[in-house]
Order: C-alpha cells, then structure tokens, then sequence
DNA sequence: ATAAAAAAAGATAAAAAACTCTTTTAATAT
DNA sequence: ATATTAAAAGAGTTTTTTATCTTTTTTTAT
C-alpha cells in the first residue's frame, strides 16, 4: 500500500496528463489518457467521471469532445483530487487509530505522526494541478512517449 | 484511508498492548488484548497468528497461555510490524504511481515524497515496539481503562 | 491419564476496492 | 434531420481486505 489508494493515483495521473496535454488548448479522450498513464480504461472513465462532477475537470461529450481542464481547474492544488478520492484520512486522526488519543491526550507518536501529515498536507496544497506544464520542470518528462 | 492498513494498525496497537501489559511478566490473552485495542477478536488472532509466526511475538498455548515478548521483540523496530503486514509500499516507488519515475528520471513531485517518505521510515525505525512501556511516557496513557 | 485452557489452523463469509460491460445522453459535423 | 463521436450513467463482476466460525493442537493443572 502506498499513500494513496490506486484510484487515487489514477486521479492524479489521469489530471496531470490531461493539463499538459491540453495545454494549448484541444481536449483529450479517455482513451488516450488511459493509455498515456497506464490506467485501466473503463475504470480512469468512472474515476474521471466523479472528477467532473465535482469541477475538479472539465469534459464535454461529441465529437471533439473529451477532458480539459479551465483556469480555474489548473490552479486548484493536488489535495482536492486527494480529498475527493481518499477523503481526509492521511491528515487527520490518530496514526494508529488509537481511540483515546488526541489533541488533548496524545498518544506517544501523536506529535511525530502529525508532523509527517502536515508535510503530505502542505506538500499536497503547495502543489497546483497545473503546475508542472511548462519549461518549469527543466526537462523531466513525468510521462511516457507521446506525452 | 490512512497511513496503514487496519490490519497494520491492529497490529501495532496489539503487540503495544502486549509489551505494556507483560512487562512485569505473564501472558495476555487475544480476548484481553481484543478488548483494550478495540477490534474484532477473530481477526486479531489471525494477525497475532502471523506476527507470532514471524517471531515478532511469542506466544504459548494452553493454560495461563496468551501472548507475550521476550526482551528480542520488546527491542523490535516498529518497522518490522508495518514490513509484515503492509509490505513496503509506503517506503518505496513514485509517490503517484509513475513508471518513467525512478532517482535517475524522477517525476517533479519524486524527491519531495521521498522526504516524507524518508521521514516516515525513521520514525518507525526509530521507534522500538517497548519503546512507550515505562515512566517515559510522561504520564501518557495510551491505552483505555484497564490498561 | 484426564480435563480444561488457550492459541493455531483451516475454511468460510461479508464488505470494500478495483475493474468491466452495456445503454443512454449530449454535442457536432454533415 | 441524421449519423457519428465521445462522455455519462447504470448495472454488473472480480479481487482484496476485513472479519467470523469451527476444529485441532499444545500446554498445564489436577
């Protein structure tokens, strides 16, 4: 298991691909995107779906349609996609579910634990979606061929 | 979701409890330890089945039987529960699931998730599975009534 | 030796996550 | 208007995780 659950992942991957794809402007079909992030097509369909409901990106059906994503969609910060999909379980709570730990009444690796989680948080907030688009990623390609 | 998996969590919160509760000696039993850790008591006595397998606790049966650690386990980083039950996923690979990303080709995000994930893995190295049994809590508690 | 206690082992069940397939709706080009 | 394209919606299926139940084995006390 890793930080995020795989549909989570698949999020990420999937929004990532579709703002440097559409950078210039054009939409991208599912199928496209599925195959660039190595994602099981039907399934990054529903996952994208539930993303568009809630305006994390855009689509529109029909020929020439497919995802993009707005201004406004390019700012948001990767935490959303994380929250929407993973919910708020990475950030909140005890680390190892004890009950009678909290704020008040910490349990010994409370104060360690909410560090590393205010790390993930901020990292996941300081980060927008659209942030790794332009020349400002010197280089490092976060996608296969054909990206 | 959080850091762990349940089973993961179980487990560290069972093998905290066994320590606490037979560091003057003795053996505790699933139900006792099902009981103060809050969960399902079938269950944890599968998970505590295979920590036990793996020699992470010790167990005897029979009566005035139960679990218990010997002065090996009490020593045991933390780290070695979370590897047996939720593998080492959390510690390695592309925080997004990336497969062009490795330390040689690293996705923009890479070396930041490593940080946190670095950070993670020191505090459960750092963190032996007696390491909260004495006074040097300070008083905290973190086990409910009875413990 | 026998009975009782307690974990180990094995087999099964329920719930959640991951994934697939089919039909419907919306958009566009002709 | 019609055909075509592509996502949305809905209804499954499969796999994994979480949880339960029953039987067996081991240990101890009597």
């Amino acid at each position: 298991m890793g930080l995020f659950s795989k549909t989570c992942e698949y999020a990420i991957r999937g929004t990532f691909f579709i703002a440097r794809k559409t950078a210039g402007g054009g939409r991208v079909s599912i199928k496209d995107i599925a195959a660039a992030i190595d994602s099981p097509e039907p399934f990054l369909a529903k996952i994208l779906q539930d993303l568009s409901r809630r305006r994390i990106v855009q689509s529109t059906k029909g020929p020439n349609g497919g995802f993009y994503l707005n201004e406004d969609s390019l700012k948001r910060p990767l935490a959303e996609i994380v929250e929407a999909v993973d919910g708020n379980g990475l950030f909140t709570g005890c680390g190892v579910g004890l009950k009678q730990c909290s704020e008040i009444n910490p349990c010994p690796l409370h104060n360690e634990f909410k560090n590393i989680r205010n790390q993930i948080q901020h990292l996941l907030k300081k980060t927008s979606i659209g942030d790794f688009n332009g020349d400002i990623n010197l280089g490092i390609i976060p996608f296969g061929i054909g990206n």
